[in-house]
DNA sequence: CTAAGACCTGTAGTTACTACAGGAGCAAGC
DNA sequence: GCTTGCTCCTGTAGTAACTACAGGTCTTAG
């Protein structure tokens, strides 16, 4: 806590761990970092373990993990006697949301890619993606879900 | 009006539809439906119009496109002078917009699913994936974008 | 007449931040 | 000593697109 030339205030985390400072600040009310010391004048100290942890969370967004994962997985990484298996399941069923997500967005792609195809881009005013938009078949409705309808 | 048996009221609109009723009062205080007429006790009464509406939001919707996208689509479907470049603009920006998203989540799922393989899950407390996730490099975080870094 | 159900308004919660407003500490130059 | 400019502080509000109440009113079937 002695103001050395070498403290780690906030701006040195995030530039060490390339976390925005709001973030950071956002992160210690979530409780995922500790509350750091603090200078006399009031200021954030952190020590190396800190940029460690912030790394790893951030490490764990990029891999699309929540919020709430990450804060599993850094407990875990803390806790030396974390196994495998609890870690994998995490990540498998982060995997498997994953998965389902890009089959959304594929089905997603094909559809948008035929509306542009099948659109001209002219001046014409009968547009075949309005077309498509407004045929809102119940068949695919119901695909989507079934549900009581009145008569 | 007049309260007949046939009445469209939000309820009915919802089940026509498969729109939730919040999320069609939702929809009405942003302005994307227009006010319906009211019943003499204050409730919503709609028209056949708006069930159409509804459905064209509705496909919107599954088709990814942003509220505001939706609200832009909706507009061109309803004055009749749109033109295909028009509604192609829209559509083409929200691919762009998806496939992007797709390259992303294709490259976590390549890493994600690395992560998997190379984990056992079993009672061991050297878990490679921790390891993964505190390795950091250097270079991938430049990778993410270049800052200025304190020595 | 009454109880159940549909409906009303208005507000708050969700995710993961980001963007202020308004103030205070801190280092350097004059 | 004083000012300038930077970093930092707290606290609040905004983002997208809903969803979930609370607490009340209306309508209808029995």
């Amino acid at each position: 806590m002695c103001p050395t030339a070498s403290m780690i205030t906030i701006g040195v985390l995030s530039a060490q761990t390339g976390v925005n400072i709001e973030t950071i600040r956002y992160y210690e009310r979530e409780g995922l970092l500790p509350s750091p010391a603090r200078s006399t004048g009031g200021r954030r100290v952190y020590a190396e373990d800190d940029v460690k942890r912030l790394r790893f969370l951030r490490r764990c967004r990029e891999l699309g993990f929540s919020l709430s994962d990450a804060r599993s997985l850094l407990s875990l990484a803390e806790r030396d006697a974390a196994t495998c298996a609890e870690v994998k399941t995490v990540v498998s069923k982060h995997l498997r949301d994953v998965r389902s997500k890009l089959a959304e967005l594929r089905g997603l792609e094909t559809a948008l890619a035929a509306m542009e195809t099948a659109c001209p881009g002219s001046d014409s005013t009968d547009c075949p993606i309005l077309d498509a938009l407004n045929l809102a078949t119940s068949a695919e409705y119901d695909a989507a879900g079934p549900r009581s309808r009145p008569a």
